[in-house]
DNA sequence: AACCGCATTGACCCGCTGGTCAGGCAGGTG
DNA sequence: CACCTGCCTGACCAGCGGGTCAATGCGGTT
């Protein structure tokens, strides 16, 4: 797994640009129709170049897709209070993780629906399982306090993480001109519609309206000082 | 459209067992990784049939698709009282659909989502589109009614939709063991859950159990006579 | 200057798969 | 029986696209 080969400056440069080039690509016109070549024309290099970066496209899928979840599950950490209850920090979660996918919609396109590709079912599934776990903690943490339902954590973590990507994908299709905010928003009333215990607590969730951090910022394509 | 050639008793039902074998391998390996000789070789005939059938393995999916939504949307209006208030509706159409696709399950692993492949957007969405206006009509109705909540019915109604087919999809994809009349449950608590106007309402709806009509058996796979 | 290794090129190879085609068979009809 | 039409066959073709490779450039080290 860690037989990387030594980079230049130049080399990391250009193969992060071609990264950025097939995240582009794939977004656009799907991971199967995206061939090897476009890449390379898109980066503006010869066909050979792309095998010296990458074993092959399906490799270069997964560091993409690898690299994605790190930064929305960073992103997620950042906005989240630590300090607020779990279905609290649910919600935020929630609703940074919608806004960050819409930011960085092209690289979302990818992987928010885990069966492009029969091939890359692993990497997906175990992404999502990550966030199904953190989402889990909390639900059972929400439980125990009283503030969510008594429900199967697991079955409910599920749904939460599936609506996220759900929205976002709608969002990014073109469906639903809601702006993005409000679009969040939404998606944060719903999770926690769906959780809360008794609506006296959905109400007064929903009321203390404290939007989470930052991370508004999109992912920079190929812009290395 | 409809340049349908003249197909005899054999002929119907050597083009229905190409689909059913079709649709069997589409959901194993997904549509790209299913050749076309593949297809007919499961169906024990020679490449050239696929042909006088089909235009090509793409109206092939295409007729599929359509084919699948049509009977999903005939098994909901089956498993709909009526006479039920839209809430109630809503919950036996999501109950009856998770169950629907639970028994189908080969067949809707294609197009649960939408985007396996570009082409494909087209027929897939508008089906989903379908069943949403379905739904936000129902909500609409609810939310006059004063039984949900008063938010963006549309929005909710993609909510709906994609929740069933997320749960359903987690169901045929191994994850959650949960029984699949539990499971069609659970989908059925969290939508009333995540619509109701409040949680008077939604355990109101939630006691009275009454569970949805029949629509429990499976599509026969090339069973005729 | 001689050398080395990262970086880059593009022509080439080859397997795979969608799609074609010329022809053969069976059963119904005149 | 001759004939037509729907059904069926499997060898064949063509193009596409992933992956290879021998050759070259180029900047830094000795």
């Amino acid at each position: 797994m860690e037989d990387e080969r030594r980079l230049t400056a130049q080399g990391a440069e250009r193969k992060q640009q071609l990264l950025d080039c097939a995240a582009q690509l794939f977004a656009e016109r799907g991971y199967a129709d995206t061939r090897v070549i476009d890449i390379v024309r898109a980066a503006g290099v010869a066909k050979g170049l792309f095998y010296w970066y990458f074993e092959n496209k399906e490799q270069l899928f997964r560091e993409l897709a690898e690299d994605i979840r790190l930064r929305l599950r960073r992103s997620q950490g950042e906005s989240i209070d630590p300090d607020a209850d779990a279905l609290t920090r649910i919600r935020q979660g929630c609703e940074s993780s919608v806004r960050f996918m819409a930011i960085n919609a092209p690289f979302f396109s990818l992987l928010e629906v885990e069966n492009l590709d029969r091939r890359f079912v692993d990497v997906l599934r175990t992404g999502t399982e990550v966030h199904v776990n953190d989402v889990a903690t909390l639900i059972r943490e929400g439980i125990a306090a009283g503030l969510i339902r008594d429900d199967d954590p697991l079955l409910l973590a599920r749904g939460v993480v599936g609506i996220v990507g759900l929205y976002s994908h709608f969002h990014r299709t073109g469906r639903s001109d809601v702006p993005i905010d409000e679009l969040a928003q939404f998606v944060g009333r719903w999770v926690v519609r769906s959780l809360a215990a008794d609506d006296e607590i959905a109400r007064s969730i929903e009321r203390d309206g404290s939007r989470s951090g930052p991370a508004e910022t999109a992912i920079e394509p190929a812009a290395r000082g």
